[in-house]
DNA sequence: TGAATGTCCCAAAACGTTTTGGCTTTGGCT
DNA sequence: AGCCAAAGCCAAAACGTTTTGGGACATTCA
């Protein structure tokens, strides 16, 4: 009675090796982690009672006798933008380089969604987080749910007060503003802006950035001409409509994101207008398809690998004791110019 | 000396919950899977308790003591294909209605990545994993590194003579052969097909369906029309060019994945073909900024997150032993017609 | 007045690892 | 011979949960 496996087989364990083998559970262990004295013929032994046995280590008992599971989690608020997919990339590659692993959450820009992960991953007791809050976060207290687990924070800032190991992004205000002042350089007197929520930090930081350009060319800012959207395509498109149908058209639009860009891309081509010809469209992100698209899109690249590599590092270099002061990265953008910005029509 | 907290502070267990509460680790434990007798003066005192300490549970205890995680993972090929994401987002949404949480991997089409994917959720004991094996995975043997984990295989067939326990995804030969006969009825007479590595099941039934639906027609095959590529927009790029440049440049070209189907568009737009006029293209998965490109592209669509659902519910249905007989899910697939698809030039 | 039944709680054993401290051998050195 | 260090191995204690098999009461029933 004693003996019945009934039905599921479960797990072999480090046990019923050191039995096949003829050692003792520590033996196993010890050559499992090749460490300390194990010779030569116990190790041998050892090799083949795992081969035939098939035995996969259990990284719970593991994590929870070690204190520590060597992973990480990374949340970001939209997989299907593939800003973030280069970003978790990144995150990932780092991670795999120092031997850690890495468990992915996609928000879509809700705090629910977040929150759920977040405590999933803590739970889980990985070793750290690197996050990019969802744009609807405002409220949420993450770090209630994450205990005292290192945070990293890429892309996005932090909403609320909150304590973290590290922050890395771009500088938005300066990406902004020397956005804006190309299409300045190229005569635009009348744009328009779609920007993401003002709850976000970045959001703010590149207005701030636009803001900023066009006070310094000494144009009357027209505050109607400021859309907040929610860095999806439907509120591109949205705000973009809203731009397009008033009575004095921009000659340009700004989307601070890359899926508002897109957003605002369909309702130009819905309207009927000729872009770049009749109204410039300016995006934030580069996209491995940006130049499929007719115009083939002007945009402002950020190293979104990279950004997900130092974050990685960050945050790696934080859990095992390497740092100790919160780094601000601020990394480069570049502005990619291609054929959907052009000086805007004579009047 | 032995309350020396050395700097990081650890987590707080349910002990410590239970010495608060001022109860016993077993009534914690009770009160928490809310079942068994607790009352409700004692409920409340652990509640706060709880609250006060920041308690979070430890899934790695909670996992090893119940020989089950409750966490199901997905393997795909490419996150960056927006195809995947929606499968990934259908597996994740049944699975939190089942209450299971799902870990991802994003293997990249290669069989090394997906291996070392596969072997870390082995390791972290999920209760079971849905697995788009890469392209590339031929040669290697999943289940060595599996062990008796349960496994349905969505989108792709299993390489490999693997033991499963569902599968789930469209009709390919079908689809194919309706599309292929979509562009035979428009005129088309020569047609060119990219399709995906000829190690895949899914890449050959599709070329079964359009070699079917040729011969039908009573259309003499013309072999050098088929090209072989990757999956990737590379591949689809290169192949495009090779069919665009030879002698006899067919006039209509089918690709058996959006990635290659990009890369072909891409491919047209170098070469300076008008499309569809010159060249016709079609797709296959839709994306939801396929309306986006110019023309807009013509493709069969996949239901991605009914395959993603339909293959979670199959896992869990099984993990929780209500099923017992391995179920192939065919699911219908949809010609979406759009602009890139029109009658061939007359001559 | 027992006996039976509920209600509420607890101690201890398990889950699969790693680590600590110790136990034999062996061989080399005085 | 006596001693010591090193090499090779092991038993047992943790890590944080859940579950099992009760124990101590209070209430109800015959």
């Amino acid at each position: 009675m004693k003996s019945k496996p009934k039905g599921v087989r479960r797990h072999v364990t480090i046990r019923e090796v050191a039995k096949a083998a003829g050692a003792s559970v520590s033996t196993i262990s010890a050559a499992l982690n090749n460490s300390d004295y194990v010779s030569a013929d116990m190790r041998s032994r050892i090799e083949v009672a795992i081969k035939t046995l098939k035995y996969c280590p259990n990284d719970l008992a593991r994590g929870l006798r070690l204190q520590k599971t060597h992973s990480l989690a990374i949340v970001v608020p939209d997989l299907s933008n593939n800003f973030y997919i280069e970003l978790v990339r990144g995150v990932k590659d780092y991670s795999a380089s120092a031997s850690y692993t890495v468990l992915i959450g996609d928000s879509r820009e809700s705090w629910e969604e977040e929150r759920n992960y977040l405590d999933s991953f803590h739970r889980r007791r990985v070793d750290g987080v690197v996050r990019v809050p969802a744009m609807n976060a405002v409220g949420g207290r993450a770090r209630a749910v994450l205990g005292n687990l290192p945070v990293v924070y890429a892309d996005r800032h932090p909403r609320e007060r909150d304590t973290y190991v590290g922050r890395v992004g771009v500088d938005n205000t300066q990406a902004a503003e020397s956005a804006t002042s190309y299409l300045l350089s190229l005569g635009h007197r009348d744009i328009g802006i779609i920007t993401g929520d003002a709850s976000s930090g970045t959001s703010r930081d590149r207005l701030r950035g636009f803001i900023s350009a066009i006070r310094s060319a000494k144009i009357r800012l027209d505050r109607s001409a400021i859309q907040a959207g929610h860095n999806d395509m439907e509120s591109g498109h949205f705000h973009a409509m809203q731009l397009l149908t008033r009575g004095q058209r921009p000659t340009a639009i700004f989307c601070t994101n890359n899926m508002m860009a897109l957003g605002a891309l369909a309702a130009i081509q819905e309207i009927g207008l000729a872009c770049p010809e009749e109204i410039s469209l300016l995006g934030f992100d580069d996209f491995y398809w940006a130049t499929l698209l007719r115009p083939r899109l002007t945009v402002v690249r950020q190293p979104a690998r990279e950004i997900g590599m130092i974050a990685a590092r960050i945050l790696i270099d934080h859990i095992e004791g390497r740092v100790s002061i919160p780094t601000p990265a601020l990394l480069k953008t570049q502005l990619v110019v291609r054929d959907s910005c052009c000086p805007p029509k004579k009047m």
